[in-house]
Formats: structure tokens, C-alpha cells, sequence
DNA sequence: CTCCTGCTGTAGCGATCGCTACAATTGGAA
DNA sequence: TTCCAATTGTAGCGATCGCTACAGCAGGAG
């Protein structure tokens, strides 16, 4: 705690500042996607020169890149899985959607902004779009993970539908949301969703395969 | 079919001119969004001038309120829903949703350039989005017409619920659909959805309201 | 002190933006 | 033929775009 340590103290601003270009970054691009984020709004909004903002970041692209990679982080810390344990494995399943939902409420700004890139299939693909795919990727994996602990008995093609269907059952309520705003009930929606697949994999696991 | 009418005969293009226009923005808008949909690029993609494209359109909103407008007339013209008539419930809400995911499949224009203006929320909202919010409130009422007609001893929550769920996992199938290109067979995915709140429809009119 | 490095401020490049003014063309009506 | 209206072509307006060059300024190291 006493030495320096590394070279950079407490200095100027840097990291702050940083962090003000990625705040107006994150808040224009929700409003305006990925054209309408024009660095000069940005430099307007964090009150930063668009010099500043071309020191922390390479190009456009590298900074919407870097508002994807930073919101999905403050999602990810908004998630917290509960422990794996109690109840019954519908009740576990509607908490976990349960969290999920509140980690969304709370953050939305990566799946929002992971979306609106998404959808968009330009010839040449930003950085953005390819960072947000991994990452739901990975996300998409831990659903998998998670129904084969639950339902051992499903075979590897029941599990990817209930995968699938899982993923785009939290998009679409997402979307609703975003949509209709809070006439919506994003908990309660998720939990529904949560026994919905659960009493699918129930099914299937009695019949495989249709 | 003999008298000139109107004014208006064959001419020269007009009417054509539109179209290409409109096809150009369509394809335009569907890569880059909203903003990303600049005059340059479509009326070089057209062929036709700028001046073509501010004769036949106010402005550039005007111009992606149309493209809304008849993609989404190109989609409804795809839907052809079947006549209510045969089978069980289940039946026939499995083949009216096999029906929509062929219509999207067949013009998935108006949906993804939709949820793509929905999910900005500019200070000034563009028309397009207005549009497609407006279409979108109807088809979610056709929804919830077909729920209480099967099931009439539905509460009104309970309707609500099930058409909001049901609008959700239609948008978040198809966004799944766009991702992930032809891994997703949509029909099928959206046939499971439909049992699916069928089956929750069942349940919910058993014990009302959880 | 002198230097170096991290960051900000000023100015501006060429390209493109949305949009407009206006002349040219063209086919139908008279 | 003359005329009108619908459409296209040419040229360009001022504003903004992404981005860069470069000078200025701070504070820690020597």
C-alpha cells in the first residue's frame, strides 16, 4: 500500500475520463445505434475534446467496441447467479430467470445495444457486433449447462431446442420492456418463462424426441 | 376498363421509380439502420438522383416511414391466415404460428427493421418507428383475440400474460433466426411456441390467476 | 531546475451528410 | 403543333462527418 508501485498515481484524470466518454458513449448509441453515435455528440456529452477521445480509442469502431465489452462487465456484475442448491428444479430455474430479469432492469444497456447491433448485417461487421456474439455465445452455452444438470435424460437435440427457446424467450421479453417500458413486469415475466421451459423439458424427457 | 379515368396512364416511371427506390432502401436500411441510411447510398443503389428521391419523398423520415410501411404491406400479404376452422386448439394454433414463421421467413424486412427503429429511443421519434408500434399494437390485439376465442374462460390478466409471452418468444425467435441464419428452423421453433402457450393457456384456465 | 509522459485544447483536413434550386426531358392533353 | 405536368439530371449549398496534426499544459522522475 505505501510504494508507488507501478508509474501511474493518482495523476491527472485518465481513467476518469475514460470512463465519461464511455458514460456519453453508451448513452448516445442507445438512443441513436451505431451511425447515429457521432463522435462529436459524444465529445459534447463528456464535455471532452474529440482528441481526448481519439487518445483513449483508436477509432470509432474501437469505442463502440469498448462501450459493449464495459456494459456487458457491469451486467455481468449486476447477475450474480445464486448458489447452486435449494429447491426444486422449477424453483431454481424461475430464481435464476428471476435474477437475470433484475440484472436487465438494472443494466440493460448491453443486451439493448448488443441487440440493435445484432440485427443490423453490415458487409463489413463492426467490432461491436462480433463482441456481442461471443459473449451471448457464452451465455447461451451456460443455459445448455445448466438444463443438462437438471435434466440429465434429455438427449443433445431436446436440450438445444430448450437452449434456443430459452435464449429467445429472454430476448423477446427483453424487447417487450424496451418496448412498452413498465406495463411490463420483467421478473414476473422471466419466472413465467423459467417454469414455461421447464414443464417443456419435463415433457420431453418423458417422450424424447417428437 | 376502356376510359383513361384518372390522369394517370402508363407514363413513363413514377410509380416504378418508387419501387426501386424503395427496394434500395429497404436493403439499406436493413444493413445499417436508421442513420446508416443515407441518400448517397440508396440513390446510387437505385440508379436514380437524389432530386428522384425528394420528388417522391418529403424527406429522409418520410422516406423510412414508407419502407415500413410497404414492407410490412409485403408481410401481411404473406401471412394469408388460415380459415378458422379445423383441427383441436392445439392444432390450430401451431399452424397459425407455422403460418407467421413462414411469413417472416418469406419477408423478414418489416419485423427486423422494426425491432431495429423500436429498440433506439431518440429525444424525436422517427416515423418509422411510430408505424411500426402502431402495426405491432394490432397484431398483438389479433393475438389476444384468438387466446380469448380459445379460451373463453381466460381473465382478462391472464390473456394479457399470454399474449405478451406470446408476442415475445415470436420477436425473440426471430431475432434468434437473424443471428444464427438457418441453424434455426423458424417454423418449427415456432410451432413448439405455440404449444407452449397453448399448454400454459390450459393450465392457467384450470386454476385461475396464480 | 530539466525532461518526459499523459492528457487536453485548437484548428482544420477532405469527405459526406441531408436537402434544394433549377434546367432539361418527355409523354399526354388540347 | 403548343402546352402542361411529371420526372430526371446537374450543381451545389451549409453543416456535419471521422479523423489528424500539433501545440499547450500539467505533474512526477532525474
Amino acid at each position: 500500500m505505501a510504494r508507488p508501485q507501478t508509474t501511474r498515481k493518482k495523476r491527472a484524470n485518465g481513467v476518469e475520463s475514460r470512463q465519461r466518454i464511455l458514460d456519453a458513449a453508451v448513452e448516445i448509441a442507445g438512443e441513436r445505434g451505431y451511425e447515429g453515435t457521432s463522435i462529436a455528440a459524444v465529445s459534447a456529452k463528456c464535455g471532452l475534446p474529440a482528441s481526448s477521445i481519439y487518445w483513449h480509442f483508436k477509432d470509432k469502431d474501437d469505442l463502440i467496441a469498448a462501450v459493449i465489452e464495459r456494459s456487458f462487465g457491469t451486467w455481468l456484475a449486476a447477475v450474480e447467479l445464486p448458489d447452486e442448491a435449494a429447491g426444486t428444479p422449477v424453483e431454481r430455474a424461475a430464481h435464476m430467470a428471476a435474477g437475470v430479469a433484475r440484472s436487465l432492469l438494472e443494466a440493460p444497456d448491453f443486451l439493448r445495444l448488443g441487440l440493435m447491433l445484432a440485427l443490423e448485417n453490415r458487409p463489413t461487421e463492426p467490432r461491436g457486433r462480433t463482441v456481442f456474439l461471443q459473449v451471448r455465445d457464452i451465455a447461451a452455452r451456460k443455459i445448455t449447462d445448466v438444463v443438462t444438470e437438471l435434466f440429465p435424460d434429455l438427449d443433445e437435440e431436446a436440450v438445444r431446442l430448450l437452449t434456443t427457446y430459452a435464449v429467445a424467450g429472454a430476448d423477446g421479453l427483453f424487447v417487450q420492456r424496451e418496448i412498452q417500458g413498465e406495463a411490463v413486469d420483467l421478473v414476473a415475466m422471466f419466472e413465467f418463462h423459467a417454469r414455461m421451459v421447464h414443464d417443456a423439458a419435463l415433457n420431453l424427457a418423458a417422450r424424447p424426441t417428437t
